[in-house]
DNA sequence: ACCGACACACCTAACGGCAC
DNA sequence: GTGCCGTTAGGTGTGTCGGT
């Protein structure tokens, strides 16, 4: 091995307790392929000087302390680790965390990889990485035992099980991460006003610019407000909620697509096939066709 | 919270292809 | 030929970045 920064690193001090576990597993080649999968788990009791440092190992950690304290330093930061916290790291980036001198450092822990793994540490850290404070733990405790209980058994189904287990686990998390701002409460009232409107009259044409007047608002600021709490734009809703309506016509009616078109406010039927398609991948008729 | 500027997605119109 | 569906090109409205 060369010494480039692709090199892996990994120091070690394990001070555990005998009744700690850690389980290291070989997952299938399915498993690799289309599931999250457990690459190790365990549950530690630990004390001083139990610490990890390590960098370029291909897997995400996640950590979730039971009792006692801990200290984690990731992306030149320190964290403080107490009873009902998680962090979640990307074992690519350099980490260390330890036990601390004080008292015993008790935590559960996964260490797991595969299809679309990134994809969740994304989205938790897509305003910056931080530690989650969980005022109900109990899922994810139980969640953790779980599968360390289902590797322990060896069960037979373990790696679809723990898939599973895995993702509810992590969108659990992405949404506890989201920012107040996020949720219902905080939306600007304008906000879900222009969605009834449009709900209501999608079949007729909106402009923004009307929008803006309507409900007295800057047309710059209603369009960046509204991508940011619905994560779509404002055209983007009305097209959506109007190849809904189309798609309900193509199954349950008879009308002709231009005639489709029109009943969901788009005027042009070239205009409105090339909106279908680029949407759905096929086009009205075929659409139709593959689902009668 | 608002605005200017610019890239780009959207929309329109014109037209080609196909079935009848 | 006629009607309907689908493609394409170019003008225009929209979304977003960066600034106030």
């Amino acid at each position: 091995m060369g010494c480039n920064m692709k090199d892996y690193l990994e120091r070690i001090s394990l001070t555990l307790s005998e009744n700690s576990i850690r389980l290291i597993e070989t997952a299938s080649q399915t498993a690799k392929n289309n599931y999250l999968y457990i690459q190790e788990a365990g549950y530690f009791q630990t004390r001083y000087p139990y610490f990890t440092e390590r960098q370029n190992l291909n897997s995400f950690l996640l950590v979730y302390t039971l009792s006692g304290n801990g200290r984690l330093l990731y992306e030149e930061k320190e964290y403080i680790l107490g009873k009902g916290t998680v962090f979640l790291l990307n074992c690519m980036n350099h980490h260390y965390y330890e036990s601390s001198k004080d008292e015993p450092w008790e935590i559960l822990w996964i260490h797991f990889n595969g299809f679309n793994a990134s994809v969740f540490y994304e989205e938790l850290t897509k305003y910056g990485f931080g530690l989650i404070n969980l005022t109900d733990t109990f899922m994810l405790e139980s969640t953790l035992r779980r599968i360390i209980s289902l590797h322990q058994r060896k069960d037979v189904h373990r790696e679809l099980i723990t898939n599973h287990l895995i993702v509810s686990l992590l969108t659990e998390l992405v949404l506890l991460s989201m920012p107040k701002d996020y949720f219902s409460y905080n939306i600007p009232k304008y906000i879900n006003l222009i969605k009834n409107k449009i709900n209501r009259e999608y079949i007729n044409p909106i402009r923004l610019d009307d929008l803006a007047l309507e409900f007295n608002i800057s047309k710059f600021h209603m369009s960046k407000e509204f991508k940011k709490y619905t994560g779509i734009t404002i055209n983007e809703y009305l097209i959506d909620r109007r190849i809904s309506h189309a798609k309900e016509l193509l199954k349950y009616s008879e009308l002709a697509v231009s005639e489709i078109a029109y009943h969901c406010g788009i005027n042009n039927v070239s205009h409105f096939i090339n909106l279908f398609k680029e949407r759905e991948g096929v086009t009205p008729n075929v659409f139709r066709r593959e689902w009668t």
